[in-house]
DNA sequence: CCAGACGTTGTT
DNA sequence: GTCTGG
DNA sequence: CCAGACGTTGTT
DNA sequence: GTCTGG
């Protein structure tokens, strides 16, 4: 799954990266260095809304946790959407078939609980970071609105899949990446079918896994210490 | 009809 | 909001 | 995802 | 054990 990861691109290499038009309000205290992500934050992500009759793409932050429009309060639950079944699930397929969104990223983390000799004989969460192997993971995401007591929020979830063999030893699930060539697909508005729109999705292209410093597991720890490789 | 759920993951 | 269970 | 909190009454 | 906060 994907439950914390890493983006570091600022918002005017974005901008250049997805063709963005506009930078929204408040995407530049989001968007930059930032190595340890975690769910509730606000995040950099690639939208398209229709204005009019045009439509723009738009760099805007989203908290990354979905929180349906008809939930009652905030939920934390939501940050993944299995693509098994996302346009199927009542809290997700509206969104699947009109608010699709790309969400960048340099790579993401997962924990294996393991023995380590340091640690006695007791198992450890240790935590692995797994880069994209070309730097930019533009991870698919889907974004909903909900009305509280004080105005709008925007969130988003990232989708899921199984993982691939050369993956699986890390974990059973890894986000759904979008290709370069299938993001004006994935982010029209116009392409209502979300069936069709899942089919452009592929498996992310990673490079190996490695041993991190536990540090990042403390949602507070930020640097790019946080993807060094963990010495022996 | 109304009431209640609506999600994923990991772990045991 | 919409579906499912009762 | 992980880390950290989790609570009210009556009184040793 | 389970929920909340980040």
């Amino acid at each position: 799954m994907c439950g914390r990861y890493a983006a570091t691109a600022n918002p005017e290499e974005l901008a250049e990266e997805f063709d963005v038009e506009v930078l929204a309000d408040g995407v530049s205290e989001v968007a930059g260095a930032r190595f340890n992500i975690a769910p509730t934050d606000l995040v950099p992500a690639v939208v398209e809304r229709e204005r009019g009759d045009a439509v723009t793409r738009s760099l805007v932050p989203l908290r990354w946790g979905l929180v349906p429009s008809w939930a009652k309060a905030p939920t934390t639950t939501m940050i993944n959407a299995r693509v098994e079944t996302v346009t199927e699930k009542p809290a997700f397929r509206k969104a699947a078939a009109a608010r699709r969104c790309l969400l960048p990223a340099l790579g993401y983390y997962e924990w294996r609980s393991e023995v380590r000799p340091e640690s006695g004989p007791k198992a450890i969460k240790q935590p692995y970071f797994l880069a994209a192997r070309d730097g930019l993971l533009a991870m698919a995401g889907l974004y909903e609105f909900w009305r509280g007591p004080d105005g709008w929020l925007a969130s988003t979830t990232i989708i899921t899949t199984t993982a691939t063999d050369d993956l699986g030893w890390v974990h059973d699930r890894m986000p759904m990446s979008v290709p370069r060539e299938a993001w004006d697909d994935w982010l029209d508005p116009a392409l209502t079918d979300a069936a069709h729109a899942v089919t452009l999705l592929r498996p992310p292209a990673l490079a190996t896994p490695y041993p991190v410093s536990r540090a990042v597991s403390r949602v507070g720890n930020d640097g790019p210490q946080l993807i060094d490789p963990l010495p022996e």
